[in-house]
DNA sequence: CGATAAACGAGACGGTACGTCGCGTCTTCTG
DNA sequence: CAGAAGACGCGACGTACCGTCTCGTTTATCG
């Protein structure tokens, strides 16, 4: 947020150069102290130390813990496959895109996305710009490929136009992020799976080809129904 | 969570010390605090000037910070209407029954929780007992009063038995929590009457009375439709 | 100098007192780490965990490395005996009482005095209050002393009354600082006796017993001549 | 010091000369900020902005900020005279000789000088090179000539051969610099001459031609008696 | 004459100390 | 004698400076 927004109409800058090739390691050491003892454990020193930069460095490129975390957490998006972000899968049917969206590469990806957005829910409510981040690598992007795949069955139509696609594409997230919040749960493929058969589908009208099977959200168990 | 577990079976006097009458109002200026400037912002300072108290008085009451703020929370339950707290009403049918728990005055009691919680989300990961509060004030008793809700819905044949209830009476709660966190939005009446209609109802093999219009999670507006 | 000097007028201060039994080990700590590190070298939180203080509780007593310094300087004051302190003894002729100044135990004290100084004579430049703070402790009560030998002298008809005492007073002081400044050499007796002898006496027309020897300024022996 | 004695023996070297003639402004810059800020207040980014240079040119010609600090008070000597550097003229008498070398230029010299040294004192400690500085340019010099002139007055038979010539030479630069450190007070011609008067001459068995006045050492006037 | 090597101004770098502030504990004085 | 006021030890925050390094540019010597 506050790194890279900063490219357009520099002057052209003297003396050395900002390395910005060391962005990454700094913020993946802050990442992985923020995974492990959470934001208000984290220390700015225990970043720089475990980046091998000064703290100075640090406050050089961003002006506070606070936006340094944004950065990190801004910085989370995939970048090994930056093709497939998201992209939905055409499978010819609803509950198969559906479906395709929570392949375990996706839960793996959420996974370590919840394991930090959990220590800095704080942090959405005094940094909106926090918001914004966790909003564009996070959930605007997830929430597109649903749209698109709704998109796809009413064209097909498969389910009538009608149907409040921003509402069910929120679903998902929203049912993850609260399993996540508040029984500490990462959000299994079972669970997802359960979810759209038994709330989302019959909410557009169509019908689940198996009886659904119950996984209570507060679950423990993460094999349950098959 | 300390202070409060003092008092069940107390209906007449019993040596109960004059010094608890000072708990309501620190955890009010806690409260106060909080949703002014947040879990991080507040100082335990703060809050013993506020309300005209020592630091030490707060620290004989609660062991720290985080406690007292989960005290303040869990004394966030409605104090006026203890007895009929989340009691679900019985209006003969599953909507109505829906609808009913969606009363303006339980938004409007939602509507402080909400505002709190949010500066409050990330010590969930970190504060166990935290969660635990949040749970036994605001979760587990509505959550509890959509599960009666539903259990009468079968009951009188309404619904079948085999559906997941225990899903069905998180989506209300995660979605107005998810809407509150990532779109800084209270959860408006029309938002739940819309989720009622256009979700739940499809979920348990019910139609809703009227074609169901669409407000977005992410609107603007509180009045929507019908 | 900051510490003591808070007294007058105080409101009746609530709350907790600050600890001033702490001072003198807070300073004793600082005079340590100054002897040994010199100004430069000194670290506040060296000083604090020395005395086994909290950084917070030396900046609440003294607003900065410096004053904290300039504090422990003053206070170097020689605490066993504030009775005899520089008092002149009267031996009945002037060139008596003026060696008597240069006892071996004053001599001792001023080393350690010098010994400070030397680390410190920087600031005198940057801070007046701890030029005062030296002429207090180490400057002022020497020059008393020899104000009143030499009055005595005038009185008792050994000397002229025209003579600059004033002057003659700053002779010691001046000519062992800056020894100890440019020649790194602790002002010794020998040194002291024959600037008495040498100088003094003459200055104010009397004429001493012996031969007078010669240690030059800047010898390097500390046993001298005669 | 450090600069100038890097010459001999250089390879054959390659690429752009190293520009020698920005070091005198460096190092008058150096010299401006010390009497401004004296040392611990000077800044290496400081000095090196005044003398629109770069850090690391300086970085380039001195080791560190002391040694720096060190070259720029040897070269303080003064450039446009380097002749007539303290070579003391001959008047026939002592009197008139001591009275020469407080000529008003040599005391506005001095002056500057002083202002450096005061910022100074405490790197004395810490860095004997400075001290031996301190030695070459401002102390030996003017001793130097003081040694000259009693070997004058004792060859014309003026003073005897036994005086302490070395502690007289003493007096003058101790005595100035007495005053400045601790009175803030540069030496005026009238103290000196008052110290000529009043200590030196009856220290060598001669009289001073007129009443001694009283200057005391800590006065604030400068005009004195005449 | 072009290549090369070093010095230049500017400023980022790792490191360390400064001075501030918050937490949770303690002590003192007051109502 | 309960409690408000606030000092205490601890440790993190964000800033400043030191001495080094890396940029892109300039200047001198060498091939």
């Amino acid at each position: 947020m506050t790194a890279e927004t900063a490219k357009p109409a520099d002057p052209p800058r003297l003396g050395r150069k900002r390395d910005h090739s060391r962005d990454p390691e700094i913020l993946e050491a802050a990442l992985d102290v923020l995974a492990e003892v959470g934001y208000e454990g984290m220390t700015v020193d225990m970043v720089a130390t475990r980046a091998k930069a000064g703290k100075a460095t640090l406050y050089r490129r961003w002006p506070s813990k606070a936006e340094l975390v944004i950065d990190a957490v801004a910085c989370m998006k995939q970048p090994p496959s930056p093709d497939s972000s998201y992209v939905p899968p055409d499978t010819g049917t609803l509950r198969g895109d559906l479906i395709a969206m929570v392949k375990p590469k996706a839960l793996t990806d959420s996974n370590r996305h919840l394991k930090v957005m959990l220590g800095l829910a704080s942090m959405l409510s005094q940094h909106p710009e926090m918001l914004e981040a966790i909003n564009d690598i996070m959930l605007r992007p997830r929430k597109g490929a649903y749209l698109e795949i709704f998109q796809r069955a009413i064209d097909r139509g498969e389910i009538q136009a009608g149907v409040d696609v921003d509402l069910l594409a929120s679903l998902g997230p929203a049912m993850g992020m609260f399993r996540a919040l508040y029984y500490q749960k990462a959000p299994s493929r079972d669970f997802m799976l359960h979810l759209i058969d038994a709330v989302v589908l019959p909410a557009v009208g169509l019908t689940p080809p198996a009886p659904v099977a119950a996984e209570p959200v507060s679950a423990t168990v993460e094999h349950a129904d098959q």
